[in-house]
DNA sequence: GATGAATGAGCCTTCATTCAT
DNA sequence: AATGAATGAAGGCTCATTCAT
């Protein structure tokens, strides 16, 4: 019988995953300080281990979370759509949006997520894999409807597509560019769509 | 009336910049002290310190090289193909080549030159900006020939460009997917050429 | 009215004192943690609280039951015996084979328990006492039946004794030298027994 | 060339172990902190590590010296009797000096030397031998003018004697039984004489 | 110019112990 | 009585950087 509820000890991981999010994103993780995280999150340093095995592990929750988040949205909001343009277009939307809307938790995930992947056990991978089958709707989608060739290479076009707004989000949370959300978003749905569009198989 | 001679400097630079390379390469940049650099180079701690004023300039500067090494590639060889796909497609080549075969400064430069580039005083903008100037010439000769349209925004371009070859490089380097480095940079090159065929200038 | 027989409380108490006797021999006592005792033991971290005041508590009790199976035992089997020859030997060979049929507890009770004799209030120092008394009943036996001289220190001689056997047995347990507990047993008693045989008191 | 004097990193050195020996000795290992060292030694932290690869290695080292200072003595002294018996006596009461006298690190020596030599690369199995060689000595002699019977397991003497010496040294330390070194040392020689005077090889 | 000894702040992590439930 | 969540002090160790020589 637990003495503190569930509720309870879920509210506590939620705060200090929140604060991981907001410290890791403020500082950049190796600037905080594990203790910064506790603090933030008004709990004591040793707490932290209760929740998280080490400060890795912490990490790739925050991010972790934040992708599922992304996935999640990406997920409900192509399906509203039908022509493939919409979809693409709305994917890449969303997809700029999340990281424009959380510059901390972007730079993190973008200077950290590929290095977490590595990790053993780390679940970035699996989620790369459900973002790949996003896309792989969307194109099968346009396979069928004869808009593009078949047999598109799903992994080429996907890092092409994720660099991409990696790099447009990286640079506009950086003060580079300034980003047109919606105008951009199409315009590199437009160029990807056209690029592929007579574009057979080409990879494995 | 200096000691050391212009040139004794000079290599001592460039020593210390390619053991720098060397082991910020091997070892990551957070794992790899100052003191395994000295030693690498055959130089004392100290010495460092007299040629960058931190760990971070010595990175920089070194990133900077790598950067420098492949642009200097990349306007040469371009320069010598007339035909627009040729010029993107080897100027894809060239990049993805020189990710695959520095595995250890590619996973350097990507993890670390955005945040590089954002450092006061850092000239990667300036490499950033060269790069673009690359790029645009190719578009811009599409654009004379009517190959694309006029007006194609190259910041986003280069960005859709480099990102994807990034995140390929990346994936290729950690064991992901397996590269073929002449036809993929022909796919790709063929996608966004045939993506930009009809576009029109879309931001400033 | 307790809520618990007195008997649940023993049981209890031992199950948690045979878990730290496990878990300390198995791990040493710094390695060893409270909680890993608790988890053997199959209670609350909370719970050992109830019966050991610290964890130093809790080690001092392990050694003094090993010491006192240990006494027990010695008491028991050298009373069988009427020789003082077989009776030492005896009582060497129980020593050495507690301590190598442990041998965990032996290297726990080796490094600990001097030190824990000094805590005020352990019992170990009555153990000693009572180790003694053993002896010294041999010693005296051999007295009266003039096989050594009256008077032998039996502090020293138990001294020579527990620590020979100590030594012996450490290195046995570390791999060291081979342990033949009946002929080394009664070497050592032959050694001791012709050593103080015309050895009269020398100390108080 | 070293802008330090090689005397200097010396004195830094012996500072270092002699911070270290009275520190550890007057708290015990467990107790005292690198920290605790290094003011002692009147040194920053992080100079302990240049000199000692890890807390570990220091201790060893002092220890190590202790011992090969016992060592020392005793091989010089015993060398200058030609008795049996005396050489015999002096070891004995050289080492419980040793031990009296410095009962922090005796206590330091007992509680962790058995331990240390354990680890790979300890020098103290060495030293243990070197003991053993002492000893040999002593009773090849002895066997040479048929004093004792030639082939005692030295060995098993070796751990009689050490062990011997180890408890009544500590005993006394904590304050247990009063030590009358030259006659304490006399009874164990004589008994441990006699003892094998009649003994043959025991052991391998 | 060069050295490398020295610094010392800082960090992750552990764990005995407490106490609200 | 029993739990186990929570604490928080403490410690070993690293390493970028400085500076006397």
């Amino acid at each position: 019988m637990p003495r503190i509820s569930a509720e309870r000890k879920q509210d506590r991981l939620q705060s200090i995953l929140d604060a991981a999010g907001r410290v890791f994103a403020a500082k950049g993780l190796q600037a905080a300080s594990m203790a910064d995280v506790a603090q933030d999150a008004g709990v004591s340093d040793g707490l932290l281990y209760r929740y998280f095995e080490n400060k890795r592990a912490l990490v790739d929750q925050v991010l972790q979370e934040f992708y599922e988040r992304l996935l999640a949205r990406l997920e409900k909001e192509v399906a509203r759509h039908s022509r493939i343009e919409d979809q693409l277009g709305t994917l890449i939307q969303l997809h700029l949006k999340a990281f424009v809307e959380e510059p901390g938790l972007c730079r993190l995930f973008i200077s950290e997520v590929r290095v977490a992947s590595n990790y053993p056990g780390s679940n970035i991978q699996a989620l790369n894999r459900r973002y790949t089958r996003v896309l792989l709707r969307i194109v099968d989608g346009a396979a069928k409807k004869r808009q593009i060739k078949a047999g598109l290479d799903a992994t080429l076009f996907r890092d092409l597509l994720f660099g991409g707004i990696e790099h447009l989000a990286w640079r506009h949370v950086n003060g580079g560019r300034r980003l047109n959300i919606e105008s951009d978003a199409n315009v590199i749905a437009g160029i990807l769509l056209d690029g592929v569009k007579n574009r057979s198989r080409t990879l494995g």
